[in-house]
DNA sequence: GACCGATCCTAAAACGATTTAGTTCACCAC
DNA sequence: GTGGTGAACTAAATCGTTTTAGGATCGGTC
């Protein structure tokens, strides 16, 4: 309502006084108190464009998702989502920025110049990016050329370096096979994510390796997208090729839909079939029985991913870091006695 | 990188011709080509900060959550979270606005300040609330006084003309007292949310009307918290006061872990008790059973939410508007057969 | 009385766009 | 030659802040 040259004026000063003694810069003692008591008095609010322009800083930062259209429901399903969000809206509201949150897809046809806007309208600090496919991303040539702040969750594309804070998926998926392995089951099966999915591709590298270095060589995998359902079809595929001790779903919703497969056809979770899934999803405890699985601690993940921009921003380093360990979350889905 | 000024003076003309040709204004062709080829190749992206400034509109919006901080995980819990984005976003993003998200606690110390901002600051040009308890939210004299264009999801407080979309939450849960009064059930019960939350009241509401027009008297009614362990506790303290033929639950999250103590204690769902959940969640397809719910298209109502407001902005009308009607999803969790 | 220094304040420029109110110029009619 | 008309362009103001460079005032010192 008010601006800051009505406050001047009204406390009789002028608005680079009054500037000063907002901000807390040298200014008699008396005048700052004037200027203070004018400004609540008009209800003054600095208007934050124009501190924008001035400063070349937006305290605005965007977090984007990429999709695909194919998957775009992906998004939620790869439990990021919320837990992510939570983490980096914790350190964002303490630091005073604001978060933009954005999703695209990667056929969409405006991409570039939503990145050419994204770099050049100053309308944004920084940049969070979590890409779901192994692909080439052209904006990191870009974001790097002009110098733009950005930090991946995951790299989504190698060879170039790039900022990045990642989950370590293949050791997670280690700490499953060791899991199977140690438990002597022999038969074991994978249902996995779409076969170009960041996540989905190197937990099935941690698992193979996993396995093979405990001796065990006997491994199907098939491949869905994340969703229940496929988690439901897939098993189904896997059933119908013979006996089997275990299952290793990538994510918890397709365990969810493995188990349902498995007890409806009168197979019993864990003692005929063990099934272990992956993220510590909420629903984990409230499958029957209680799913076994991976947690990273995303929250944790998306307060690091934010405190590094903030960093970046900052000028204060060049960032290139792993994340938190994962950590097995043992339950009743796992052990089959 | 580079200025409008910049572009101007390569392309020969002032800087007002420059604005006029790129914005599509009255200019000679000639003229009009040449700016437009000299700002595609100096990479020109108009500073959106400036526009801002001068335009006083932001071309943003936010999404604000109010949680208290007892019940921090509730927006997630509430299936609210990402279905509306995802509404929200397909209207925002084709609109050419930015999303602002921010969940605040209502004990926040710093939440008056925080509105103060949000009115004044000229950083955004409106405002979707999503409150999650029915309490006095003094933020909404604020935005009349001012006439700051918001809209809530969900009526939060009562008396006051606010602008809002609802879900007609008694009626989703009247349906499920029409389905159990129909199928026979005589012995009910209902696992709802905290009391004060605003769904919570209106669904035992809804349920209890339904029910009392269909004859039934009995019902217990136990409070929870939407997660799946207080649908867990809850239901085995219905359980231990006498023999049950249904249970409603708030959410799908409770009701799963409904299910699970039932399975877990030997009773089968839905043979021996009938359980219905809330909001159809991914989840339901992945429980066994799957799970009976109410839906309300979420994402649907998303896009009314943003489509309201930016109607609102722009001065089209003033919105007061329920939501769409819930239907009923039936599974395989509420047929006693 | 001239000079110095310290303190306090302000005029003006700057950030980058849009828009208003003209100005300039060519052309035509009388 | 005068005046009118219309097309094409521009100077300057504006949005609201921050910051720089310098001006005013006063007291003290030699």
């Amino acid at each position: 309502m008010s601006t800051l040259k009505e406050v001047a004026h009204v406390a009789g000063v002028s608005a680079a006084t009054a500037s000063l003694a907002l901000n807390g810069r040298k200014v008699n003692e008396a005048t700052r108190q004037r200027v203070l008591r004018t400004a609540r008095h008009l209800n003054y609010v600095p208007n934050r464009v124009g501190r924008m322009l001035k400063a070349s800083k937006s305290q605005t930062i965007s977090l984007l998702f990429m999709t695909s259209s194919r998957h775009a429901d992906i998004v939620r399903h790869t439990a990021l989502f919320y837990y992510l969000i939570e983490g980096i809206l914790g350190v964002v509201d303490e630091c005073k920025y604001s978060l933009r949150l954005e999703v695209k897809s990667h056929e969409d046809p405006g991409l570039a110049a939503y990145f050419e806007n994204v770099v050049h309208d100053k309308s944004l600090d920084g940049i969070i990016i979590v890409p779901q496919f192994v692909r080439h991303y052209p904006f990191l040539e870009l974001f790097q050329a002009n110098r733009f702040p950005y930090v991946m969750f995951r790299p989504g594309r190698f060879g170039l370096e790039t900022n990045y804070v990642d989950i370590e998926n293949a050791a997670g998926a280690r700490l499953v096979a060791d899991l199977f392995a140690s438990l002597g089951y022999q038969r074991i099966a994978m249902i996995n994510g779409p076969e170009s999915h960041v996540d989905a591709i190197e937990r099935e590298r941690g698992f193979r390796e996993g396995l093979a270095s405990a001796g065990v060589a006997d491994l199907v995998v098939k491949y869905g997208d994340f969703m229940i359902h496929t988690g439901f079809s897939m098993m189904g595929e896997i059933a119908r090729e013979g006996p089997l001790d275990a299952v290793f779903c990538a994510n918890d919703y397709m365990a969810a839909g493995a188990i349902k497969f498995l007890s409806e056809s009168g197979r019993r979770v864990p003692h005929d079939v063990a099934v272990v899934g992956y993220d510590n999803n909420d629903i984990c405890e409230g499958i029957v029985p209680s799913l076994t699985t991976v947690d990273h601690r995303l929250e944790e993940l998306g307060r690091m991913l934010a405190q590094e921009l903030l960093a970046l921003i900052n000028g204060q380093r060049t960032v290139i870091q792993k994340g938190i360990p994962p950590r097995l979350i043992e339950r009743d889905s796992h052990r089959k006695s």
